[in-house]
DNA sequence: ACTCTTGTTAAAAC
DNA sequence: GGTTTTAACAAGAG
């Protein structure tokens, strides 16, 4: 599950690799990861990416056409995966990586970018929810406009945090996940965040103190700047463009870690259902 | 065979 | 009528 931290790396990544680097030519596998366009393979051609922007979970590639850029979502399963055309070389065209995806193109394949100097990304996602589209400017900034601020952004203040809960009578978790107030929270690091803070994920957003949302405001920032430290989370799917796994899973402090014993206090962590996702966090010590 | 997994959004419910 | 919850999407793991 690529959330903020994830995609952050991608995008890091991706910056290295392809920027300023020329598409010769495109393959579209599954239609549908384009969103459908027609007009996909034929506005890309001959194009460069000259930068790569992130917001939340969404990823912003400028090209040097005018008006013409990306949008491109990982979802769930999403990968970008990159192979360098000395790696193509090396391993006889078998396109060595790390596993879990040791050739390319693979099984799960939807896209594929290949460049001037030999170099391929591979865009797969095995259950087809993620995309890259092409849009517009004005697509571009209705997009950005959707969403909300960041948590490792500065101008995510306590203030804003109070602001966005107040009154929701929603779970703390699912004012977290709501993407058009706060910008790159996901399953995994609402749960920690949560857990971080001492607050019980199914909580009432509007009946958290000052000194609670205080808290809040402090772990969701800190706990995706750690994970962003450690490379992201692997928990089921992620890995980044050389099919690396993140190193974040092994911090985790709650997340796919019910049964097993809080590494605060001992009790056993659960799981529950809340908004719809499963949750996990400390029954003793989040209040 | 059946349940569970999740990011986003549209539809349904409140 | 704005807010909240649920279902759908897809495909695989267990």
């Amino acid at each position: 599950m690529p959330e903020l931290p994830e995609v952050e790396m991608v995008r890091r990544q991706l910056e290295d690799k392809i920027i300023n680097k020329k598409i010769i030519d495109i393959l579209v596998k599954n239609f549908k990861s384009v969103e459908n366009n027609s007009s996909f393979i034929t506005e890309l051609k001959g194009q460069k990416i000259t930068s790569i922007n992130r917001i939340g979970k969404y990823l912003f590639l400028s090209t040097d056409k005018t008006n013409l850029y990306i949008i491109a979502h990982l979802k769930m399963t999403g990968r970008m995966i990159y192979v360098s055309y000395k790696d193509d070389i090396q391993y006889g065209g078998g396109h060595a990586l790390s596993k879990p995806q040791a050739k390319q193109p693979h099984k799960h394949t939807r896209i594929i970018l290949a460049f001037a100097d030999g170099s391929h990304l591979y865009f797969n996602d095995m259950r087809k929810f993620g995309y890259m589209k092409i849009v517009t400017k004005d697509e571009v900034d209705s997009q950005r406009a959707s969403l909300g601020r960041e948590p490792i952004s500065d101008d995510y203040t306590y203030e804003y945090l109070e602001e966005v809960l107040k009154g929701r009578k929603t779970s703390v978790k699912a004012a977290l996940l709501n993407q058009g107030d706060i910008a790159g929270l996901g399953n995994i690091y609402v749960d920690e965040a949560c857990w971080r803070s001492k607050i019980r994920p199914d909580r009432s957003a509007e009946d958290l103190s000052l000194t609670e949302i205080k808290k809040l405001h402090k772990s969701t920032r800190s706990v995706l700047q750690d994970a962003i430290t450690y490379g992201g989370t692997t928990f089921r799917d992620y890995v980044d463009t050389n099919g690396k796994h993140g190193n974040f899973t092994d911090k985790l402090a709650v997340f796919g870690r019910d049964e097993e014993e809080c590494r605060r206090c001992g009790s056993i962590i659960e799981k529950i259902r809340v908004a719809g996702r499963g949750t996990h966090f400390c029954p003793d010590c989040q209040k």
